[in-house]
DNA sequence: AATGGGACCTGCGCGC
DNA sequence: TGCGCGCAGGTCCCAT
């Protein structure tokens, strides 16, 4: 968390509410959590400039600056951007033209914001795999034929398919009944149908109803998303299967919980 | 190429 | 009650 579709939902609320906003002043608070350039450089370069675009990449969203610079934002696990802020346990606080306060929170400092020169240069972004909704199946099937992974980590692999962490590659998985443990090349071209098209209506329908909030996942306006009552298995373990009614398992897999429904899943 | 582990962090829930 | 421990997961990095 969060994944492609809060990204994706605080991008949106992004473009309604502060688009063409300028920055009048930028307060850190904690620099740790500024990466590139150093925090005071970040602070005056940000100073007057106006959001002019606002994009995600997979989980990164980038907000494109009135002189070219770009601010890019990864919120890892814990970040949060809130709209009106003001908090006093923000990290970062952008004051924007009409008086309000962005906050940018982040209890565990793991995100990231940096001020670049061209945001499609940062490493990050060269690592990307292809946008889950810029995929075709063709392509996604011969991905998959070349793969000995095993399903759900290559699932989460930012290069290989950029967008979709822990949860949403259980909650895809058990939709589209593929058991996590599978290596990749193994589906069949059924299921490989199947698991495209699950893809794409789990992270769709989650961002129509604005992502899962799970711990500390909020909309811009600090409201919870609504998709977690859609959860089929994420955070189930020792629960009652909605289709079958067996138990929800819980595994390891590369050090994540990867839930899933034994019967169900093959 | 694939896999596993640790590092970065901190609040929380658990067991004792 | 209070304490210490492990866990949560996005990404990077190193080792095998």
């Amino acid at each position: 968390m969060p994944e492609l579709p809060e990204v994706e939902t605080i991008k949106r609320d992004l473009q309604e509410i502060i688009l063409g906003k300028k920055i009048t002043e930028v307060c850190v608070y904690n620099p740790a959590v500024i990466r590139e350039p150093s925090p005071d450089v970040f602070k005056k370069s940000l100073k007057g400039l106006v959001v002019k675009n606002i994009l995600r990449r997979g989980k990164l969203l980038i907000l494109e600056l009135s002189n070219g610079l770009s601010l890019t934002i990864h919120l890892k696990m814990t970040g949060q951007l809130v709209y009106p802020g003001g908090s006093k346990n923000s990290r970062v606080a952008f004051h924007l033209s009409g008086g309000k306060i962005l906050d940018f929170n982040d209890q565990r400092l793991f995100g990231e914001l940096r001020l670049v020169d061209d945001w499609r240069k940062i490493k990050f972004i060269r690592g990307l795999g292809p946008e889950p909704f810029d995929l075709t199946y063709a392509d996604f099937r011969d991905m998959l034929s070349k793969k000995k992974t095993k399903i759900k980590p290559l699932l989460m692999d930012q290069s290989f398919i950029s967008g979709i962490g822990n949860l949403y590659a259980s909650e895809i998985l058990f939709r589209a009944k593929i058991d996590p443990r599978r290596p990749a090349q193994s589906l069949t071209k059924a299921e490989k149908g199947v698991l495209y098209k699950e893809t794409r209506e789990v992270l769709s329908s989650a961002i129509v109803h604005g992502g899962s909030s799970i711990d500390d996942y909020v909309r811009l306006s600090g409201e919870p998303g609504g998709y977690v009552k859609f959860h089929r298995v994420y955070g189930r373990q020792g629960k009652l299967c909605f289709v079958c009614k067996g138990l929800i398992k819980k595994i390891a897999q590369g050090g994540r919980g990867t839930y899933f429904c034994p019967k169900c899943q093959r």
